[in-house]
DNA sequence: GAAAACGATTCATGCTCTGAATGATTCTCA
DNA sequence: TGAGAATCATTCAGAGCATGAATCGTTTTC
């Protein structure tokens, strides 16, 4: 039976055997279950919300908006939003910059530390259920190769 | 220096420590650098196009268009509309089960298949790129995880 | 043979995100 | 110094993707 697949022509190539493919799918799977997760907090929060404060925690207080949205990759006009709402949580604290008026600080407060806290305490609740039964050695070489693409493609974190 | 991140309190627990924060971030610019290359190609081409015609080529041809919802993970009404474009590039064949005339059967042509193999060759390509310097022995593990999950969550492949 | 169930399709709508336009502030440099 | 260019935040209209309800034809059930 080898090879029959083949019969009709040359080796198709196949997708499913891509990193590309696989990565993909298996991250929309992951961030749709992580985003109910989120969901479920009540706060209206989205993954965006929680990379945003990540970002913040991560590269210290006082980045403007504008490098929050490189950082994110995303649209100035959508930090603005995601902003807004954090602001309405109480979890970031927007304050003109007085070296640049034009500026707008954003610096994570407490409670946004707190919020943040429970976000990625979820995150490893997922991992734990999601990676059930995948050996520790194995969990740590995925995480190793995804941090170093991470990295690489410039991704926050 | 030690644990002087923690000064100011309980250590926090890292959401970028999680697979669940890598795989969405990771999974989504690879994602959207597939879109950019496939788009490119000038069929008007997005991902869940390539994953109905991958599902078709790896379910056998003839499956019903509530099927492949199933199997894709999205509404049937978009499911229309995806056969429709692939239909329309004649990737794809539509035909009433004379079984159950309420069915359409999906069909990948011969032209879907080609299609299809351009889709994984880009891929394929796409791999090489992103994965340049990364240790064989690493991808194939990242690949076997990856493939695992994929199975334990129903994906597609 | 009537009613319920099922499949495909259309349609209106929601959601997320973007890019252009606007207003305020700062920078450049003649 | 002062006019025009550049920069930042914000608003707003609109694109794009996906969903769920309604509809129509077909089949199943009893």
């Amino acid at each position: 039976m080898i090879g029959m697949k083949d019969v009709k022509g040359a080796d198709s190539p196949d997708l499913t055997a891509t990193a590309t493919f696989r990565l993909g799918t298996v991250g929309a799977y992951v961030t749709d279950a992580y985003t109910a997760r989120i969901d479920a907090l009540g706060f209206g929060l989205r993954p965006k919300h929680v990379g945003l404060m990540t970002v913040l925690a991560a590269e210290g207080p006082g980045r403007s908006q504008q490098d929050l949205a490189r950082g994110l990759g995303v649209a100035p006009s959508l930090v603005v939003a995601l902003a807004d709402h954090l602001e309405g949580l109480g979890a970031v604290r927007r304050e003109r910059d007085p070296a640049d008026r034009r500026r707008q600080l954003l610096t994570l407060t407490d409670e946004g530390r707190a919020l943040l806290a429970r976000c990625a305490a979820i995150g490893h609740e997922l991992d734990e259920e999601l990676l059930d039964g995948v050996p520790r050695a194995d969990r740590e070489r995925l995480h190793a190769v995804l941090a170093a693409l991470a990295g690489r493609f410039g991704l926050p974190g």
